[in-house]
DNA sequence: TGAACATATGAACAATTGCTCATTCAAACG
DNA sequence: CGTTTGAATGAGCAATTGTTCATATGTTCA
């Protein structure tokens, strides 16, 4: 089976950004776990810190943690310290965008 | 720590939609592998059958079918016979929205 | 019909993931 | 200070995932 030219040049396109690839897959990645999800859904209404998402979605405090640093080290989400507590909030609309782009899908 | 009544409203509005969320995340494991992300851009441009995803994805013609079972079972793509060939096509265009949505937050 | 080609499928396996449990770290406050 | 509270972290483990390899299914065409 040979390739057409038009194909060609979508084979060039996407192996020349291969590791853009890599990194959209991993973007969308950290929204297909539930837990990530609604603690992303959750920071899109309100700021929150650790105990409150823990407590509210019903996941361990220690679950959350794990979760929340994927989320931060992925640059999705960013804290600031209120005395004890970490707050957590989206670093910027993307994720909104993001998540309301597949809740259209799914409500379709 | 307790809720206060905005955060309460959020926290009974994710609870109620817990389902949603977990189709929202299942929606998006579809597009967390790179594998699965370079077929659904390679569809956005062409309908395409399984050799030609196989040859210039450099995946195997049986990784590439496993793929696209999935994605054919979560209605993502669709396909139809022509000859000894089968088809694949996106089903509809969110697929084309969501890359693009997550591709904007890559290329920011 | 039978050889050749395109695709699908199942088992097996390694890698990754997300959780729990225990512990540590860090700030607050008596 | 020492205790308490909120959050982070590491090890361990079960579950899930994506691939490969071998094989089966199905279609075309000589």
């Amino acid at each position: 089976m040979e390739n057409s030219s038009a194909i060609s040049k979508i084979q060039e396109a996407i192996t020349r950004n291969s590791e853009l690839f890599e990194s959209l897959a991993q973007l969308y990645k950290l929204f297909g776990d539930a837990s990530r999800v609604k603690i992303l859904v959750a920071l899109t209404q309100s700021e929150m810190c650790v105990s409150e998402i823990s407590e509210f979605l019903s996941i361990t405090q220690s679950a959350v943690s794990h979760q929340l640093r994927i989320l931060k080290s992925s640059n999705l989400v960013k804290t600031r310290r209120d005395g004890k507590n970490i707050i957590y909030s989206l670093t910027d609309n993307h994720v909104r965008t993001i998540i309301d782009c597949g809740m259209e899908h799914i409500t379709e």
